[in-house]
DNA sequence: TGTCCACTGGAAGGGAGGGCTT
DNA sequence: AAGCCCTCCCTTCCAGTGGACA
């Protein structure tokens, strides 16, 4: 008998996905969203006054992650560029930049820059050219194109946190000091509190409109699962009942659409790989354990080493039950095992960083909390099993040379 | 009531690493 | 090759602090 090809007995199965799987994919633009329409006929209003020729408001939308704010702004972005194609004119260019990635003065000004390039003239590099020339070289591009320029900045607010607001002013200035241009800046902010580091000045221009998007609720958020089921799944796969079990997650978890439309694809490819011909309950929490686990095993993969190595202090101390260390405490096992795996330990400053930073991605907690006369400092403890954490840690080639290390209850290291 | 601990977290700056200009 | 610039990671320095204790 001929042995099974690897591939056959996966092909064999039924896909319960229809041609358009990415409709359940986070970057995926749909011709319609579900409960946004006021917010894109907002949008649309103020980015009208672009298609007659003068400058748009500047623009800043508030809301938390998945509530459709990048959505929209794209949507309403390829409407723009359709009406032009209609009209027959190209005097806007709506350009788009997600400052999760770009999130220096430099490379916004660069991306821009990089925007208006013409045949001969040479690119701007990603890094080399002083600021000024940047500058310069994109105030010259975009004046001699003559239009409307509207840019968006995505996550504006870790742009701000990184780097200051020194690069929307520019912006800004950029605008006034344009002859045959106009630059409007639309950001895009997950922080409310984000204008409170910003120049007053800078404020006040960047804020005069401003849109506010609030999380969807889990009606809602059905409405907006129920839309992209329709176009990725086969009929009949994916019930109204798994639906709502979907949309109530993502809802508890502050009306994350994103989020919602990730557990759903998830779900059906759990479905699909089980051999199963619908989505049942139990595969949406199945995929719900599933993306816990991923985003926690990522966040600790990709940590740098000296995180690694505080985060395996936590992890041996909880082992021992000691479950609550202080930055002193963690500090000073830390010292042993850096020595240990021939590394130079870090300052205890830059410690003190690293624990807020690991607090922040949700790998540990850190309180600050005063013990009155001795001392003021963070209590941390590990936020997830003891167990998984070592594991995805000794994935680690240097860390994983320290398998055999293990903590006293007395803070001794032993090897 | 004041003291004082064990830090926190801001500020400044060094230097390596990327890359450009001359 | 030397001399820039920008960014990232880190160190050094230090003023500031919540609250138990004397």
């Amino acid at each position: 008998m001929r042995a099974e090809n690897i591939f056959e007995r996966h092909l064999r199965r039924e896909t319960l996905f229809k041609g358009n799987r990415e409709a359940l994919y986070p970057d995926y633009l749909p011709d319609y969203l579900p409960h946004r329409e006021e917010e894109i006929d907002r949008l649309a209003e103020i980015l009208v006054t672009a298609l007659r020729g003068e400058k748009p408001s500047n623009i800043l939308i508030y809301g938390k992650t998945g509530t459709g704010k990048t959505a929209v702004v794209r949507f309403v972005g390829r409407e723009l560029r359709r009406a032009q194609e209609v009209y027959g004119k190209k005097n806007v260019e709506y350009i788009y930049i997600n400052c999760e990635t770009v999130d220096t003065p430099y490379s916004v000004l660069q991306n821009l820059g990089n925007y208006f390039i013409e045949e001969w003239d040479e690119k701007i590099p990603f890094t080399g050219w002083p600021l000024d020339k940047v500058f310069s070289t994109v105030k010259e591009r975009i004046d001699s194109w003559g239009g409307i320029v509207i840019v968006v900045l995505d996550e504006v607010d870790k742009l701000v946190a990184k780097s200051g607001d020194d690069i929307l002013y520019q912006l800004l200035l950029l605008d006034t000091e344009m002859k045959n241009s106009r630059l409007s800046v639309i950001g895009i902010s997950n922080e409310l509190k984000f204008t409170d580091l910003l120049d007053p000045r800078v404020r006040s221009r960047l804020t005069q409109e401003k849109l506010i998007f609030s999380p969807y609720n889990a009606y809602q958020l059905e409405d907006i699962l129920e839309e992209r089921v329709k176009i990725a799944v086969k009929d009949g796969v994916v019930d109204r009942e798994v639906i709502s079990t979907c949309a109530a997650i993502a809802a508890q978890e502050h009306g994350d659409a994103r989020r919602a439309i990730e557990l759903l694809r998830i779900a059906v490819e759990m479905a699909e790989r089980e051999g199963a011909t619908k989505v049942e309950d139990r595969h949406v929490y199945l995929a719900k354990n599933k993306i816990e686990m991923d985003c926690v095993r990522e966040a600790i993969k990709t940590l740098p080493l000296h995180s690694k190595l505080i985060l395996l202090t936590v992890a041996l101390n909880d082992e021992v039950g000691r479950t609550q260390l202080t930055t002193g405490e963690i500090y000073d096992i830390y010292k042993n095992l850096s020595r240990r795996a021939g590394l130079t330990p870090l300052t205890q400053r830059r410690i003190s960083d690293l624990i807020s930073e690991m607090d922040m991605l949700g790998l540990i907690n850190a309180k600050v909390k005063s013990f009155g006369r001795y001392g003021r400092t963070k209590v941390v403890e590990l936020a997830l099993p003891t167990i998984e954490v070592k594991n995805i840690l000794f994935e680690d080639e240097i860390i994983e040379g320290l398998k055999n290390v293990k903590v006293t209850a007395q803070k001794k290291l032993f090897f």
